[in-house]
DNA sequence: GTAAATTAGATTGTATGCAATTTAATTGAC
DNA sequence: GTCAATTAAATTGCATACAATCTAATTTAC
């Protein structure tokens, strides 16, 4: 009886950390709703935009649909239907390699390119509206991201 | 363009920590699934059990929707087929309420009682497989919890 | 060199999330 | 007391996530 209720607190507590995880994903993912809807842009999107907007900084090859996943950690089954709608958004295309067709490379479109300046403000709107310490957040970051590595491990 | 960098890179930091935040969580929905599966659950469906496992012990009257919604952070939109799901499934009932007809209160079967015991487990199990210091984890539920509430006030 | 194994994307099917609308019941204003 | 707001669920529609399967292309074993 006394184990039983031991093992249920600990089980509550361990609990919380996933819980609040997931509720705090959704919350972030809410919170830029209002800043992502006038870019006609859902969250994962802006995700995928941020990504090809960094390769179109850093690498001269666009990236394919397996780096662009390997990157968001998310599988074709998501990403193939979503770069869909952003190629009928106008945002970005599609190409098949020649040297290996099973791969797919993306690029930016002109108008995929010069929706980073309308983009450009939501990050630091997003910060003065939670209001929260900048050295808490950037603590925050260090923490899940050393947790996302053991997690992966 | 110096100040155009600088806005990127601002923007970049800030973005791993929704991206962070988005990225553990569906790690950590992954790393439930092998201890979910033998129980025919998935990860929202657990909380769900949890929830009203939770309020078995404390309150002689059962949540409605809205309760559970409130606690998850889901509306009805969500939960309604989850719940119907669970009901297939023989773990819940849910019960119009008398003194208001727009309310649905929930209960456990016995089945659904029952099956708190196989997962008295999971949680334990799941920080062993992380390798993670419990005060880090302690640490970062405080830490999410607060960002939490910033983001919902 | 060719058959087997592997790989990259696409497809299919199920289960969320969530905005928006609908329905039915209750509450409030007057 | 009655009609307008409000409320709780359910429904609808769209966009993820992700497991599982499929297809086509490339590598590997031999």
């Amino acid at each position: 009886m006394k184990g039983e209720q031991g093992n249920d607190s600990q089980l509550a507590l361990d609990n919380q950390l996933c819980f609040l995880l997931y509720a705090c994903s959704r919350s972030v993912i809410k919170a830029y709703k209002p800043l992502l809807d006038p870019l006609g842009l859902t969250y994962p999107q802006y995700l995928v935009m941020l990504v090809l907007w960094e390769w179109h900084d850093e690498a001269p090859q666009l990236p394919t649909v397996k780096a662009l996943g390997s990157r968001l950690r998310l599988d074709s089954g998501t990403l193939t239907p979503l770069l869909k709608r952003l190629q009928q958004l106008g945002l970005i295309g599609r190409q098949r390699a020649s040297n290996d067709e099973r791969q797919v490379h993306l690029e930016l479109t002109r108008e995929g390119v010069a929706m980073r300046d309308r983009a450009r403000h939501i990050p630091q709107q997003l910060a003065c509206e939670t209001g929260a310490d900048l050295n808490e957040l950037v603590s925050l970051r260090t923490r899940l991201n050393t947790l996302l590595q053991q997690l992966e491990s």
